[in-house]
RNA sequence: GGGGGCGUAGUUCAGCUGGUUAGAACGCCGGCCUGUCACGCCGGAGGUCGCGAGUUCGAUCCUCGUCGCUCCCGCCA
């Protein structure tokens, strides 16, 4: 039997052909002399009807039809009769009757139905993905995936850009994430490491003179799971010579315009705002701000400079920061409903929520007897408040109280209601700092990376004040999610060599770790910069995906094993002794 | 490393203050049924209550440990 068309893809113009389908039994209905069997395949399911009266013998077989049976299907399409169309079927206008039915493969009854809205524990899903991945909403994540790919490497071709890879057996690189190591045998004691990224390769390949660069490539990193991160997961890496910020900024707005009409049928209006990552931190108390709704966060830090509130004044002596959102309405809270909101802000470090709810115009707080008049004033003020607001304060150090904040909004945006679902709202945060003191380490870190290079007007300041130098960097945001970053590079082998020593590397450190980059620096390497964007994040946001694993064919549990094949697993000692390993001994 | 949630039939869940035979729905099996589409009707099978200790006359329920899945913090661009 040959498919002469996918089951989800007859319609009423098909009606009166003769068609022939593969696909699974996706549900059986049997009235006896009539069996309706709804059918499936990667378009869409159909239904096919057996008449006893119609052909006996095929009737006969198609009473043994059981669940994810495989089957092939020869009939007629027809229109249903009036009155028992299925408006909820892209193909319910017609019905396949069927003259003749071949089992090509029987099944055992699957674990749970093959329906998205069946909802199973993830591990059941992860153990049996093949079945899982039958299901219509992931099947259509995948096909996306597919699309979006296509669509990438159409833009980039049209505009000159070579798609080259890179290895995946590569050098260790201690800046940045856990690496996954990967023992040599041929070099006993020696690893190689997975690439959290092309990094160094792609800016080699500038040098080498290819111009225009991008890769869709799988990139590793051994650092805890999150809904949207795996441990191995894929950028489009993208590098080019002789750009500015701006250059690479509208290369890539081009590249979403292109996908997001191409593939969802949706105009994008660019070039995309653009925001200071400073401004970014004062409003929204984050570097990737969720712009399709308000409640932002405002400082009241001066509005309570001369308080004597203990937690106020102790906030102000540590330099800490007092900011406050205004939720419009959220007088009706109950005190229960605030209560959380606390619990809420403590998972970020906050110590406490202080709130006030606006009734007749006058604070209803437990902190109002500590707030004069004039900070009253003040404060309604800088919030905006008004009658039946409900005003939220998180005091201490500056990191938290963004950090606290600005989940509390996006929390409360949710709760509320407020975040318009439909909308696509891209932001551009830029003038990131270049440099970061790390307390734990003791030095100054790369905020971005160690290529990254410096503003030109703030490159005077990094030998003497490295922390107030801000880099050329950009990270592109979507609906309250990073979904790209990069940078120009250095160039300059000097330029990169004062970065490495800020950052605390010598240079003999630096030579052995990137030796051959600063070496290549030194034979005519051309400005240029690039970016990369999280593919597995994009396509989450296309599909509005909840879960990276439903972006993901093979993904891995919270743990990094993968349920279905049982990796990762031990190895007998014959593999290890050709690696030069021996394991530690650890507790049965 | 830390905090939260979940774990009972194939699946999703209920199970009172610890008490006799652990329930429901869907699914599954058998029978009937020619316009169903969550088909309907009749009948039936199906349980290591994640695992291990402890408390108790008695544990699905309480305590401790452990395993798995998940969300978050730390970590990670």
């Amino acid at each position: 039997m040959k498919r002469t068309d996918y089951c989800g893809d007859l319609r009423e113009g098909d009606a009166g052909r003769e068609v022939t389908l593969l696909g699974w039994v996706q549900r059986r209905r049997d009235l006896g002399g009539l069996i309706f069997v709804e059918m499936r395949d990667r378009q869409g399911i159909v239904q096919v009807v057996f008449n006893s009266e119609v052909d006996p013998e095929v009737h006969e077989k198609a009473q043994s039809l059981r669940s994810e049976y495989v089957i092939g299907v020869k009939g007629k399409v027809v229109l249903r009769p009036k009155g028992t169309a299925n408006p909820k079927l892209g193909t319910g206008e017609i019905e396949v009757i069927a003259t003749s039915l071949k089992i090509l493969n029987l099944s055992k009854t699957p674990p749970f139905l093959i329906e998205d809205e069946e909802e199973v524990a993830e591990n059941t899903r992860l153990k049996y993905r093949y079945l899982d991945l039958r299901k219509p909403r992931l099947q259509q994540n995948l096909i996306l995936r597919h699309r979006v790919a296509r669509e990438v490497r159409n833009y980039f071709d049209r505009l000159g850009f070579l798609e080259i890879e890179t290895p995946m057996l590569t050098k260790s690189t201690p800046e940045g994430a856990r690496d996954f190591l990967v023992p040599s045998r041929l070099t006993p004691g020696h690893f190689y490491a997975l690439p959290q990224s092309p990094q160094l390769f792609k800016q080699i390949l500038m040098i080498s003179g290819f111009d225009r660069y991008f890769q869709i490539v799988r990139c590793f990193r051994d650092e805890d799971l999150r809904s949207d991160r795996q441990p191995e997961f894929t950028q489009i890496d993208v590098e080019m010579s002789f750009v500015k910020v701006e250059d690479i900024q509208r290369t890539m707005e081009g590249l979403m315009v292109h996908i997001f009409r191409q593939v969802l049928g949706v105009e994008l209006e660019a070039p995309f705002p653009s925001m200071t990552y400073e401004e970014a931190m004062d409003r929204y108390g984050v570097d990737k701000p969720d712009i399709r709704f308000g409640m932002e966060l405002r400082d009241v830090t001066e509005a309570l400079r001369h308080s004597p509130f203990h937690v106020f004044k102790e906030a102000i002596e540590t330099k800490g920061a007092i900011k406050a959102i205004n939720v419009k309405g959220g007088g009706v809270f109950s005190r229960k409903e605030v209560d959380d909101l606390t619990h809420f802000v403590q998972n970020f470090g906050a110590k406490g929520l202080l709130s006030a709810k606006i009734v007749q115009n006058e604070w209803q707080s437990s902190i109002r007897k500590f707030i004069t008049e004039e900070e009253r004033k003040a404060i309604d003020g800088i919030l905006d408040a008004g009658e039946n607001d409900l005003l939220l304060f998180v005091a201490g150090p500056g990191g938290v109280v963004n950090q606290s904040l600005a989940n509390l909004r996006l929390h409360l945006g949710a709760k509320l209601g407020l975040i318009p679902e439909d909308q696509y709202r891209f932001v551009w945060i830029v003038d990131f700092p270049l440099l970061e003191y790390d307390e734990k380490e003791g030095r100054f870190v790369a905020v971005h990376h160690p290529f990254t290079a410096p503003k030109d007007e703030d490159l005077e300041k990094l030998r003497e004040h490295p922390e107030l130098v801000r880099a050329k960097a950009y990270d592109l945001v979507l609906n309250g999610s990073e979904i790209g970053g990069g940078s120009i590079r250095n160039h300059l082998e000097e330029v990169q060599s004062l970065v490495f020593e800020k950052l605390g590397m010598g240079e003999e450190e630096a030579r052995e770790r990137f030796g051959f980059l600063l070496e290549a620096l030194e034979y005519g390497t051309p400005p240029h910069g690039g970016i990369a964007f999280g593919f597995d994040r994009l396509i989450m946001i296309l599909s509005h995906s909840e879960s990276i694993r439903d972006v993901i064919a093979f993904p891995k549990t919270q743990k990094g094993t993968c349920l279905m094949t049982e990796a990762p697993s031990r190895v007998d000692s014959k593999q290890l002794d050709e690696l030069w390993i021996k394991l530690k001994e650890m507790k049965a």
